[in-house]
DNA sequence: GATCGTCTCAGGAAAGTATCAAGATCAAAA
DNA sequence: TTTTGATCTTGATACTTTCCTGAGACGATC
């Protein structure tokens, strides 16, 4: 099973190159040439990872970032020529999980793909239902129901259960947590961490203080269980 | 795979701006707030190069590092405020590789890493997965089971089990255990390595007192066995 | 039964975590 | 534009788990 990958470039030469580079690695590509078709593309039809490249014409790519992230949580890795320190701090900050700079070493592209497509598991990525035991997601939707009632979550709240339902079963460490909800530089953050949890817990536990859902690893950070 | 890099850094910001500026550059980081810290993470992965803000609150570079070449030879390059010049110069005698003075050019402290990098090959992973006879330890994701069934470990506890399962069959001396699971200068702790086999054993052997994974080898240490 | 090494238990120190609440921030409505 | 309300950040404090440490029990070997 290959995964898919949207190129968002306006260079006709740079686009084809990417496409030409990225097959021979065994990925399927679809490109769009405007943020405007990148986004429609995207909404249309889900995508494994995106390449997106900075300096479109109709659109900047922090606009993009933010226009798209609303309820992707897709990896964005972001292509540019721009040697400019604000800019990439800036795309970043909006969600960006990673940063290639033109002209580009083909090897370091792939493997860059690879790590980040490593973050979430092929198969359920494309699910947009996800279910723990009788926890339920429909992520477009954004609805949260435990035994057919409903929950009420925050943003951050919501990325944070989707990610532990991605990930169930599997001890994710607190460093993991925070880029995974909120970007690289948060590492040490812990803090930001144990409010959200707690937060979550008291919306999804019964008994809040024996959690069955979300496990404290002490230490190394949390678990969701089903 | 990439080059991982431990920031200790004592100011939060900084610390963010580097992670970010080595994130665009391709580096995987990690960080820590204090000297103390810095030498736990040290101790427990392995970094490829290590970025040493001086003047951090709990220990001076020096110390630092002599704490910490003890073993290893991680390039570290010292990250230094024009006003403690005397220290830097310190710090590079006592075995630092390189320095950079703040504010410092994204650029440059790029480069630096790089040629400092350069003889030394990126850490290669482990096995993931490690399975003696019905015992199964995921590693990355911490899931340790015996025919099936979970089992709960702290941290030191799981890093104690990992070692043994790395070297099952073999008689691994107690100097070599806490050596190991502790560092350096832990070599005469014996008492350490009791109480922790103690532990181990209570959760993992069906009767603690009559052990079948973990053999006592008396005199020597201990030997596990499938 | 004396000696050496090992096991076991339990109290306290240190490290790490939960919780509450007030101060920023931001976006939608008046 | 200002107000409003919800969400996110930050700080202070109480709490829990893990780790260290000491004391005594056990069990082989001579």
């Amino acid at each position: 099973m290959s995964h898919r990958i949207l190129i968002v470039d306006d260079d006709p030469s740079i686009r084809r190159l990417l496409a030409l580079t990225l097959a021979f690695a065994g990925f399927m590509t679809e490109s769009a040439s405007t943020a405007k078709e990148g986004l429609k593309k995207g909404s249309d039809t889900h995508f494994d990872l995106i390449l997106l490249d900075l300096g479109l014409p109709d659109m900047s790519g922090v606009n993009f970032l933010e226009r798209y992230r609303v309820d992707e949580q897709t990896p964005v890795i972001v292509v540019s020529a721009i040697h400019d320190e604000s800019d990439k701090i800036a795309a970043l900050n909006a969600g960006a999980d990673d940063y290639v700079t033109k002209p580009f070493n083909a090897d370091e592209l792939i493997a860059r793909i690879k790590a980040n497509l490593r973050r979430v598991p092929p198969a359920k990525e494309s699910a947009s239902v996800l279910i723990v035991a009788d926890m339920r997601m429909d992520v477009p939707n954004r609805i949260v129901s435990i035994e057919d009632e409903l929950i009420k979550l925050t943003p951050k709240e919501f990325k944070l259960l989707r990610v532990f339902m991605e990930n169930q079963g599997k001890a994710l460490t607190h460093a993991w947590l925070l880029k995974a909800i909120w970007g690289i530089g948060y590492q040490h953050e812990t803090h930001y961490l144990r409010v959200f949890i707690n937060q979550l817990r008291q919306k999804i536990e019964t008994d809040p203080a024996r959690p069955k859902w979300i496990i404290t690893e002490t230490g190394i950070g949390y678990r969701f269980v089903g």
